[in-house]
DNA sequence: CGAAGAGTTGAAACAGGTCAATCTACGTGG
DNA sequence: CCACGTAGATTGACCTGTTTCAACTCTTCG
């Protein structure tokens, strides 16, 4: 549980990989200097917590490699995850607007590369810098959006459906036919992602064979009719295509 | 299913109306006339479709009197209701931030006075008012954290508890041991807006009314004791307190 | 008074959850 | 290189909560 390395920052690496998101891409190169300056690189091993809820947020991080696991406890230990991000998202930025506490908590779940920013130079940056604001707006209605996609799934898919969403999910854009995809994570974090036991997982995966034409081999995951597993998992679904408002980098923090 | 009355607006009305809202507090009197300045107010039936989902975004909708449902539908008609506004709700403004797409539905669901505005100046504001557009942004960032609420209770509470955390979230701020209330709409409808069953929902209030010491006579609910209730439903939350992230005036659209 | 909608109740079916046992894959140390 | 231990994954048996369908009651409103 404990970490790997702590070497302090290159700054360069961190003042580019800012660069890279959404939210920062139009910032000049002095607001990342800005930005960046308390920035500390670390790499933590699975099970280490980066927050948890209610935590006074006066950092946010930057997934450089790696997946956090985002998620909420109740006193007895149950535990709702709410999302599970992998390289290039934010976690913990958007308490920056709020009453400065984490409204989650977060956890790193495969070996991960993080970068930990100062939130104070964040909130001064958004208030002084309105292109900055206005693009924080637009992702936040984003992921807002993607949440409401979230709660339909979660009342009106049921467990076959839901993982294939899920696969669809992991397909790339202008895929057809005949796809062949990799599970990005543990098989019980994905049945805790998607809201239901491994248990369970197990045997609605069977069942999605079954029903559509998918091959199943460790994580390894072959699906010979795409057509066929959109018409079974997006039946339950608002949205016409697969599920083409959840496109993957901004599903959460882009 | 047809408009009861249909007056075009009292200026000074709508634009009080706005000055009310949270998020338009802090604006002046002139650009509130500029933001009402195609502002129709209009009576509409039980029923009323305002818009559907991924329609063209180019009003929104302020809520004067009555309710709001906000969900999404798929194919087959099985619908997930994601919310059911009141007076004082704003409905379908965050289009203006994405691609112009309504991302839900909205209907009418208890006769209505709705002021209904144009998209257009909203977003011209937005962009010449850093002021407005923080407003927004903090208001967004607290709607997420009430949605994250959201996706937590539909995966972990049951029927009974989400029921008690809905009475709940009835409560005035302050109230404690003996509260009287009254249910906003039909049963069936909290029953949807709670994903569930109407029959379902009338067996778990039977078990909630065992479990806790609460009575129920149609529309009226007597709690006798707000502490055992909020153990009962509470337990299978997150939050320590009777969900106060989910505060009733900004659970959905301030 | 009667029709329509809301609410309740019962019986049966079903989806998921729980618990316990087993199986598998993989990295470690002998 | 093999044996072992561990964590992940699967399976079966059983149980619980929720849905479904159908019947019935209650309230409301024209």
């Amino acid at each position: 549980m404990k970490d790997l390395t702590t070497h302090t920052t290159p700054k360069e690496m961190v003042e580019s990989r800012l660069k890279a998101l959404p939210l920062f891409s139009l910032c000049p190169p002095e607001t990342l200097q800005y930005l960046a300056q308390n920035a500390v690189v670390q790499t933590h091993k699975k099970g280490k917590i980066l927050f948890i809820h209610e935590d006074t947020a006066d950092r946010y991080y930057l997934i450089s490699s790696g997946w956090v696991k985002i998620f909420r406890e109740t006193l007895d230990g149950t535990q709702a995850v709410i999302d599970i991000l992998d390289a290039g998202h934010l976690v913990g930025e958007s308490a920056v607007l709020l009453d400065d506490e984490y409204p989650y908590s977060a956890e790193v779940v495969e070996q991960a590369e993080i970068v930990s920013l100062s939130s104070h130079e964040l909130k001064v940056e958004l208030d002084r810098n309105p292109v900055l604001m206005k693009t924080m707006l637009q992702i936040m209605a984003r992921e807002r959006k993607a949440q409401t996609s979230e709660i339909e799934h979660l009342s009106i898919q049921n467990a076959p459906q839901r993982i294939g969403c899920f696969l669809l999910r992991l397909t790339k854009q202008g895929d057809e036919g005949y796809v062949q995809l990799h599970l990005p994570y543990d098989k019980t974090l994905i049945a805790s992602r998607l809201g239901m036991q491994p248990e369970t997982f197990s045997r609605a995966l069977k069942k999605l064979k079954k029903e559509t034409d998918i091959e199943v081999k460790g994580a390894t995951v072959i699906i010979k009719d795409l057509q066929a597993l959109s018409d079974f998992s997006c039946a339950m679904c608002s949205s016409d295509y697969p599920c083409k408002d959840l496109s993957k980098k901004c599903s959460s923090s882009c």
